[in-house]
Order: structure tokens, then sequence, then C-alpha cells
RNA sequence: GGAGAAGUACCCAAGUGGUGAAGGGGCUCCCCUGCUAAGGGAGUAGGUCGGGUAACCGGCGCAAGGGUUCAAAUCCCUUCUUCUCCGCCA
């Protein structure tokens, strides 16, 4: 959520925000200005009249103890409590409406992005060269089939189309990858979280997938109750609420989360054909990395955060590029964006194993996260997140990248304390 | 799933319709003493919204949201959370 000051004092250069996000909010901006000042009109009114019936009030009791008659003020304070009950639905309705406005307005970019969408997204630097193969490699899905490794039709039997079962050496590199990337973001210092994986609804409006696309994640209705929930699409969304609500002192800054969980998502409407194997599943296993910094440090945390990403990317020997979003391409509550792409040879494209994001303080007002600062005033944290990985593209890119003429393939050297073995065949 | 109890500030806690939400602990500052402990005094309801250049003025606030009333921490309804007991259960 923007600040509602910020708007008031320039939407200009709000409405030029949302411009190099090729959206635009022209119209939405101008509406909420008009109902901003309409808001405060009524907001003016109303506490007037209750300041008076709070003078008024106060007086009863005593002219009660004086024995006065109170039957005149009382009828003419009825009068008054009316006119408030009225003017106070309306100042309501007022402000749910501004609010619906304010939800729907995306997070200022960056000043130094690009305009545009994907196709404006810059390469910053590629690790290693393209794997070059003196035999005709296999594409990971036959791979992965071959070695035993995923279960694609049984996967589909239990669960449908865009499920997959890990399996034997599969499931036991999916296990390696999740417990090298935890143990090199403990030697960080980062704390590890097992959150719930089914969320409230206010845990994906903070983290700023609602109300927008509610429609993109799993919910749970239980038949007995009204109750909701929905399972998380990534665990930054239940570790951007951990602090909903709070206050942290300075001290306690920066704070620093991993966790892992699985990620739930519909994915309606994408192209399967295009995307075989594990690229795109309902399920998949990520762990990913927050951090919640005062204002003024969380470019250093970005930097930190885009810089473990990669690390563990080179650990694996796999070639990858770094791009950093033009603004179009950066999710809607992220000010900046910085993508890891790993390279998968059978696709002859670069599949992304990791987005970090700086939100600054666009989910911390939306999920009411404060410090205090050195000079005792409060202020909105800023969040940022990045995945320290997703395992299901990085699986596709070990096999295919680290495939042999036989059909087997080589562990990773770091993945080999945690396999019990060099090769998977 | 059923029944009951509770939710007031950093903590404990009083408060069953009426002017400023008691009291204590802790914390901060001051005084006395001065090695410490003890004692005395003051402060400790923040935050947010609206108005104002500002000092300041005003609205809201007792888990959350509604309702009754001239007036709600207090009465009524809904929801959430915690605790106790019962049932079911991996």
């Amino acid at each position: 959520m923007l600040d509602i000051k910020l708007i008031r004092s320039n939407p200009e250069k709000i409405k030029a925000g949302a411009k190099k996000r090729c959206i635009d909010v022209d119209a939405l901006v101008d509406d909420i200005l008009k109902i901003d000042e309409e808001r405060r009109e009524v907001t003016g009114k109303v506490e007037k009249m209750k300041a008076e019936q709070n003078a008024a009030t106060k007086k009863i009791p005593q002219m009660k103890k004086a024995g006065e008659d109170t039957t005149q003020l009382m009828a003419e304070l009825k009068t008054l409590s009316e006119q408030i009950k009225a003017a106070d639905s309306e100042l309501g309705e007022l402000e749910e409406k501004q609010k619906t406005l304010l939800l729907s307005l995306p997070n200022m970019p960056d000043d130094d992005l690009l305009e545009g969408g994907k196709e404006n997204n810059k390469p910053i630097r590629l690790y290693k060269e393209q794997p070059k193969f003196d035999f005709e490699p296999k594409n990971h899905v036959d791979l992965c089939e071959n070695l035993g490794m995923i279960d694609y039709q049984r996967g589909a039997k239990l669960a449908g189309a865009g499920s997959w079962v890990y399996r034997g050496m599969g499931a036991r590199l999916e296990w390696a990858l999740l417990n090298f990337f935890i143990s090199e973001h403990l030697k960080d210092g980062y704390e590890l979280i097992l959150p719930p994986h089914m969320l409230n609804y206010e845990c994906g409006y903070v983290a700023g997938q609602f109300p927008k696309f509610t429609e993109e994640v799993y919910w749970i209705q239980n038949p007995t109750s009204n109750d909701k929930k929905f399972m998380l699409p990534t665990a930054e969304t239940a570790l951007v609420n951990l602090h909903r609500d709070e206050v942290l002192s300075l001290d306690e800054l920066p704070r620093k989360y991993i966790a892992y969980t699985p990620c739930y998502r519909r994915e309606a409407g994408s192209y399967r054909s295009e995307e075989r194997g594990m690229i795109r599943g309902h399920q998949f296993n990520k762990v990913e990395m927050v951090q919640y910094t005062a204002p003024d440090k969380s470019d250093e945390a970005f930097a930190e955060l885009v810089e473990k990403a990669e690390r563990l990317v080179q650990q694996l020997g796999l070639h990858y590029r770094l791009s950093k979003l033009a603004a179009g391409d950066c999710s809607f509550s992220m000010a900046r964006t910085y993508d890891i792409e790993v390279w998968i040879p059978s696709m002859g494209i670069y599949k992304e194993v990791s987005s970090a994001s700086n939100a600054r303080d666009y989910q911390a007002r939306r999920g009411n996260v404060k410090f205090r600062g050195a000079d005792k005033k409060l202020q909105f944290v800023h969040t940022l997140n990045a995945s320290g990985l997703a395992t299901s593209r990085v699986i596709p890119a070990i096999v295919e990248q680290y495939q042999n003429a036989d059909g087997s393939v080589t562990v990773p050297e770091v993945l080999r304390p945690f396999m019990g073995c060099d090769i998977i065949k």
C-alpha cells in the first residue's frame, strides 16, 4: 500500500511510476484524491459533532445531581446522536472505498528501473558457459524418468496434471538440495522457520497477493465451518506476516529468516506443452529468505540476498543468468526485482530459480510492521525476499547440465555429502 | 466437536451505565543517603486520524466488529484468542 500523504502531495509521481510498469492509474489516482478530500471533509464534520456530544453528555450527570430537568437536553442530544450515526456511516463507506482503491495501486518502481515489460529485462551477468555435449543430450523429463527419479504418470494418477512424485534418487536429490540450501543459510546466521502451510486471508492481503490474485491459490473450505484458508503459494506469504501488527526495536533489525515450504499454485492458464516436466507444477519445494530491515539498510540487504542466491547456484556449478527486471515485470508489491535464471539445455532458455525483491515499505504498510528508530519515532520497516532456491527448476538444470553420454547424471560436488553418492544411474 | 471461564497499558490488577479508566510492580528522571540496600517525589496510554506554519486543539481507543442508550470497559449479539473439563483422534 502506498502512503496516502505521498499520493496527495505528489500524484504525478505515482502516475509516472505506474506508467513505467505499463499500468495506467491516472483515473484511479484522481478517484482516490477525490474521495480523500470528501473523506476529510466528512471527518471534520463528524468530529465536530462528536466533540459537541461529548461536552453536552458530561453535563447530564451534573444536572441530575443538582436536581435539574434533563429531558430537553436529552431530546436535543438524541437528534444529534442520530445525525452523528448517519454521518459516521457515510464516513465508513468513504474510508472503505478509499482503502479498496489504495490496495489496487501497485508499489512504486525504483527510479533506476527501465520502463516496460519482460522485453526490457536487462541481463547483468552470466556465470559459466553454456555446457556443450559431444553426444545428443536428453531433456530432463526423459532423464528423470529413465533414472527413476520422477514419476509423472503416478503423480497424475494421484493428483492430476501438474503433479509428480519424487522417488528414489530423485527424492534424495530433492532432499539433498533442500538440506544444502538450509545449511548454507544457517552458516550466514539466518533463523530457520517452519510456518503453517494453510494461512488466513490476512496473510495474503499483507503480502500483496490479495485481493488481486485470490484465484491463483488453492482454498481450503471445510464442510462444517465457514472458516476459509489458503495454501501458501510461497513461504514469503507466511514470513512477511510473522511480525504483522508488531513494533520491532532497532536493535532487533535486520531480522533474517529462511523457511522451507512446498509452494502451492493453481497455475491456471499456463501453457503446459511448452513447460513439460517439473518446470511448472502445482506444488514445488522452495527455501525462501526474508529480511526485515530499517529503511536505510534495505539496499544493502537486497545486495546480500542476491549474492546469497547466486552463491548457491554457483556452488552447484550451474550456468545461469542474473537479470534486473524492468518495472513492468516486477511483481505488484515490489519496488525492484532481480531474477536468477538457470540454463535448461533442452528448452534452450533460462528459467527462474530465484527472484530477489525489495518491497520497501509497501508490505509493511499493509501489515502494519513498524520499528522504533533511534529518534524514538515509529516508522515502517522494509521487507525483502528472495528464493534460496526453488528446487523444481534446479533439478532439471542439474540433470540436464550434468548428464553423461550413458544417461547417468553426475552429482554436483556440494551435494555429495547430502546424497552419499557421486553419480545417479 | 460439546460445556464452562477469561481477554483492561511493559507486567499484575480494580472497575456492573455518568465528569479525568483506580492501585501495585517494573521502567525513566529528580531528591536524600551514598558502598549497596532502603526511603521520598515526579513521569510512565501509546498509536492513529482530522484541523493548524506552529505552540496546540479535536475525534477514536478496555481482544475485534456490530447493537441498545443522551451516555458503554460496564448491558446485548457476532467473531477471534487463551485456559479448564469432556468427546473424538494420528
